[in-house]
DNA sequence: GCGTTAGCATTGGCACGACCATTGGCCCGC
DNA sequence: GCGGGCCAATGGTCGTGCCAATGCTAACGC
């Protein structure tokens, strides 16, 4: 009641927090590299002076956290991980099955963010990237001609991580990553459809790369992508977060 | 069809492993829903046959997941969390930790996914928008007026969050709420610098959106991005984030 | 009657200790 | 020299016990 002063937090941060906390600075500071080693649980617990349980707890966070890796047996122990961005399409993932992102929301935003992409990977890409791009297709058409319908959906979602590779922006890359790893579970659950239109767009696509030309690359790309959201948004998705928003 | 058999990954799981899938997966399947409560960790011990120390591991990995809370205590337990974006921020700032993502590559993508939000916002916003955009604004100018140079920085941060707020769209609220939690980190470790201009940017971007100018707004944005990211770039950041402040 | 307090039950936080499975290297025997 | 088996290191799991925080409730005092 008494004008309480702004005492510090006081608050005793778990142990494991604690200890999570200190490593996570240890590689922000670049005491820690990619392929480092850190020392066994059984060393951890002795130099954090906690038990082993409670380091094994905090390995779990910077495991989950894509940190770090580990590895058991002789020689075995807890590696700092090289990067993994599949850490970031699960995290973004598990925060929109708790959230009202509509589906709407999610496509609506890829449009944008993949026009951009186009953009710039048309005015950028090497041979090599347009290599790659153009044996996706293929194999794309191939799967098609097989009738293995998964495995020639999950190459059309590849393509737009070639397609932000070829951005030559690591940041882009990932984030795309993020939104395709979204996708597939999108494309998946929503079954076989009919996208043969699909194949075609993705060659005079890449026809409009070779070009160079941007905008029509774009446009092109924005075409093929509203009739599939559209085809989407018209059937149902199973999925719970219908916020049908659609506008 | 060649000598390949895909054999079942015959993978032992990880006892813990197998738990936070199992959560995991009656949240996606919506058995489980935000606010939520688990059984205890000694029910849940009983419940999957293990030990209370390898359900804490996997209430470990769920918690730094985002996907739940913890409470002690009489009437405690594990929850299911409300969304919480930071955790999204978190993912992509470790990723980036560990891989090679420059500041160049930040700084570029930001100006592209920025571009489209402004024009999306300013064709979209409501006039709630356009006043929280104001009195942020306001709100840095006072800031900047009382010298409180740290926070001002972070109101300047803020407002790029409620421009994506304004475009209406949840999944880019998050995607740039992850961006400007590495800016703030960026902002705050590159220091004060000279960016009086910005808050004449800032103004005239207002006018812009009054003005529902989308081309001037983007190109306005485009400018003042420009110019801070050259200031940036021309210092000397530091590839790791040394910021050892209070926080 | 009503607010206050002391207790109590619940639940997460943590410690200690033990055992198993896997792994990789070392040593022995051929 | 080489192959195979033993062994130590290390993560994975278990079980128990205790502490600290928390919220509920019943006893208490006015």
């Amino acid at each position: 009641m008494a004008g309480e002063p702004v005492f510090q937090p006081a608050r005793p941060r778990r142990a494991f927090d604690e200890i999570v906390a200190q490593i996570r600075d240890l590689l922000r500071r670049g005491e820690l590299k990619p392929g480092d080693r850190l020392p066994s649980e059984q060393s951890l617990a002795a130099q954090f002076a906690v038990s082993r349980n409670t380091v094994r707890e905090a390995l779990r966070m910077l495991e989950i956290s894509g940190l770090i890796t580990l590895r058991k047996g002789a020689g075995g122990g807890a590696f700092i991980a090289r990067s993994d961005p599949a850490v970031v399409s699960r995290s973004l993932s598990d925060t929109l099955q708790l959230t009202d992102v509509s589906l709407a929301d999610i496509t609506e935003a890829r449009l944008w963010i993949e026009s951009v992409v186009v953009r710039v990977a048309c005015e950028r890409m090497t041979d090599d990237h347009l290599a790659a791009l153009a044996a996706n297709v293929k194999e794309a058409a191939e799967l098609t001609g097989a009738g293995d319908w998964e495995r020639k959906a999950l190459a059309h979602v590849e393509f737009h991580n070639l397609l932000a590779d070829a951005t030559g922006n690591a940041l882009m890359s990932i984030m795309m990553r993020s939104l395709m790893d979204m996708m597939r579970d999108i494309v998946l659950s929503v079954g076989p459809t009919r996208t043969d239109f699909m194949l075609n767009s993705r060659r005079r696509l890449l026809a409009r790369f070779r070009a160079r030309d941007a905008d029509g690359a774009v446009a092109e790309m924005e075409r093929c992508l509203r009739r599939l959201h559209k085809l989407w948004l018209s059937g149902a998705y199973p999925g719970s977060r219908t916020g049908a928003r659609a506008d």
